[in-house]
DNA sequence: CCACTTTTTTACCAAATGGTAAAACCACGA
DNA sequence: TCGTGGTTTTACCATTTGGTAAAAAAGTGG
């Protein structure tokens, strides 16, 4: 009941506002990814999602609720590697596997990984409790797991959180970190290397 | 000659000049580093350091004057550790001593190390030119020596550059992610752990 | 074709922000 | 103590930015 004006409320959302809440998600994820929140300018997404300012303000009611959608929107794809990692897999497999669908999502995906790159640098102001609620679960579960295994003597004794903690560094720093490499890697393939050197990494590493 | 107006010239600070200058770049650091550039505004800084907008502006130019200041007057301090690597030292400690350092450093300069991590992140606008002439040398020289030590059986096989990549994202992972860590390590001593798994992750790696 | 709803545009604001001009203030050597 | 040059404040701008009101322009079902 009620809502007749904006899209906001709950029920059937037309055509034209799938079609357009996606083109302006798509270019907030560009330009916020590139210059932060506080960066970003309304302008700079309209101009990049081909609508007026006052159009987007028709689809989400301000900056912050767009970058929050976007956020929440992407919170379960970047974690989908870390669940599906098979606790009745073979233990150096199944982390391997992670790492290179980690880096395979920072090549992928860069601009996914500098927006959450971008809200946890500014302290997580927006997905402050998404972090603990959503997060934390599943890397209490994960490194649990991996500390069994490595009871279980099927992988070398290793800190579990410490090693998700490294591997999500060592592969987001290849979205991440872009402009550095650019600038010390002269037309090498990049991401070519790094599966192979992380693959050496936590081979070594973990390899009983 | 000339100038005899504004402290930008080229003679001798006074202890004022010096005193407000070093007291508009901490409070400049603080504010950058917590909200990258764009999103930090003179007022801030105004308001941290104690001196009026104009005030600071009678010290620097304008606010990009500041960040590329700092900027540089860090980036020094920022490569000693790798500077100091010692070629005539045993390989495995030499590269052990580095991750330390920079782990402490991340530990002891997290302001620092988010400063430079929201530049690169924004694609390095304002010390791309340097990440090319200061920082490619060294790590060009860095990586060619942790190979020749690879080469001479001294170290496992390995890519000097990625294993410095690699260094630096999972140490500075430590001050640029905070809030995630914060999130996930309730009350636990993250560095001291973290100097634990990062030395048996190398030494593993590494050692023949 | 008409009435009614959704979408888009036009024309604006108020606040924030980087920056400036110029007067007032202060330190300190002659 | 007086002058002089470095320092700080006061009073402003012009632009940018997030956001709004209301009219115009599509759609859309009958």
């Amino acid at each position: 009941m009620e809502d007749g004006m904006t899209p906001e409320g709950g029920a059937k959302p037309s055509r034209i506002q799938l079609r357009n809440r996606k083109r302006i998600l798509d270019a907030a994820l560009d330009v916020f990814s590139m210059h932060g929140f506080r960066g970003a300018t309304l302008d700079q997404i309209a101009e990049a999602s081909g609508l007026s300012k006052p159009n987007i303000l028709y689809y989400f009611a301000g900056k912050e609720e767009i970058h929050v959608t976007l956020l929440n929107g992407l919170m379960d794809t970047w974690l989908d590697p870390m669940r599906e990692i098979d606790p009745g897999g073979e233990p150096l497999e199944e982390i391997l596997r992670y790492v290179h669908r980690k880096l395979e999502m920072s090549r992928a995906f860069p601009r996914e990984s500098r927006l959450f790159a971008n809200e946890i640098l500014q302290g997580a102001p927006m997905i402050g409790a998404g972090l603990v609620s959503d997060l934390k679960p599943l890397v209490d579960e994960t490194a649990a797991l991996i500390e069994s295994w490595a009871a279980a003597g099927r992988l070398k004794p290793v800190d579990g959180r410490h090693l998700i903690f490294s591997i999500w560094s060592t592969t987001q720093h290849y979205a991440d970190f872009d402009a550095q490499l650019q600038a010390l890697m002269d037309g090498r393939d990049v991401h070519g290397e790094a599966s192979v050197f992380l693959d050496a990494l936590y081979r070594r590493t973990l390899a009983v």
